[in-house]
DNA sequence: ACTTGTGAATTAATTCACAGCC
DNA sequence: GGCTGTGAATTAATTCACAAGT
């Protein structure tokens, strides 16, 4: 089948937020037009984004919301329950941690960090272990996605050491860009660069047309 | 000019702060093919980024480190300062806040909430005030992005309540799609979305080539 | 000799128009 | 009549090859 554009995924993962809302109003049935408004895209692109997994609708009807969610929420990964780490447990670590406890797809097991401040810390339903327990821990609570909030000097260190515990994946909160081997799918968080390109757009309002000055 | 790629936008941050690293080592020159391997992407990629707006380097020679990253501080914004104000104090509030005061670029003047239990609080150079008085305080001094950390249900509202108070950027890290008037630049930063892609890519390891099962 | 800058070619993504089905 | 699904057309982004400059 057809390779898929990478801003589809990130679309789909707004439609099944939308769906996710209109089953708990007890709608029962949506349209592409309808998504395409809630998620500020067309309609157009809503149905070649679904049509790349296939065939969820009915001509002249519409999707049938629970049905919908559910085959979006199997294609993006979470008909199932993902392990996670937290690798860096300060401040931003921690915040984090409250976020993953929310969702029925994740399970927060573990965080790690260096510092004797926080080692031994009950945060949420773990104990902050030193950093040198994780090629023990992750593969022995079967950690598979790993997240880096640690300084972006130790960046590239702790992502290998996750990688070498045997994580599949790494949501990278740090600016480093990590040199990891191709298999480990990498998705980057640094909202330091979302500024940056905010900053950007600000400065640039028409760059949409024409550039520069 | 040329319509320039958004993707480019990221690119430019990783180049800066490649470019950052090269200078605080002292390094003078550097070419496309090094800032290529520092950013994870090609020469040509580098090249063609950077012709969108203008020719800094010297044939045969490369780029001199002091010189680009000056010219990319500008063209993304940072060669000036920008008035932040964090609107949802909760934790990842004010794990935020640590980071603005790192930049030279940005500057965190207020932060807001709802929430008695943190309004009055002291976090980095301010105290946090009550939303209400947000109509007030966002012009009086000068705000000109808003960081959006509040629960979703309450992300539109408030990011109304930014814009009525003049503020032309917003950095968003509800999983709210935002609907404002389109010169408001608006960036997402939602993290949970970056785990969804991220176990979708886990879960279809081959996804470049060939998909679906 | 070496490395940038850029028009042309290629590949990818989005938009569209309408056929297909309820 | 109405809304989905999709091949075709369009537009955008990336890759490439090489001309240009030092």
């Amino acid at each position: 089948m057809a390779k898929i554009p990478d801003a589809t995924i990130t679309r789909l993962v707004h439609y099944l937020r939308a769906l996710e809302r209109m089953e708990k109003a007890g709608q029962l049935r949506t349209s592409s037009d309808e998504l395409a408004r809630a998620s500020g895209v067309t309609a157009f692109q809503v149905r070649k984004d679904l049509a790349y997994f296939g065939s969820y609708g009915t001509r002249g009807v519409g999707y049938t919301v629970p049905v919908l969610r559910r085959e979006l929420a199997q294609i993006l990964g979470l008909g199932r329950r993902w392990r996670l780490a937290i690798v860096g447990m300060g401040r931003l670590g921690q915040a984090l941690a409250d976020f993953y406890a929310l969702s029925e797809s994740y399970e927060l097991v573990a965080g790690f960090d260096v510092s004797p401040e926080v080692i031994g810390r009950q945060v949420g339903p773990f104990t902050v272990e030193p950093v040198e327990k994780l090629p023990q821990i992750v593969p022995e609570s079967h950690v598979e996605i790993g997240i880096l909030t640690v300084p972006e000097a130790a960046a590239q260190q702790a992502a290998e050491a996750l990688v070498a515990a045997g994580v599949r994946g790494i949501l990278n909160f740090t600016p480093a860009i990590l040199k990891l081997p191709e298999q480990v799918a990498i998705e980057n968080a640094d909202f330091m660069a979302g500024l940056s390109r905010l900053s950007f757009f600000m400065l640039n309002p028409r760059w949409r047309e024409e550039m520069m000055g």
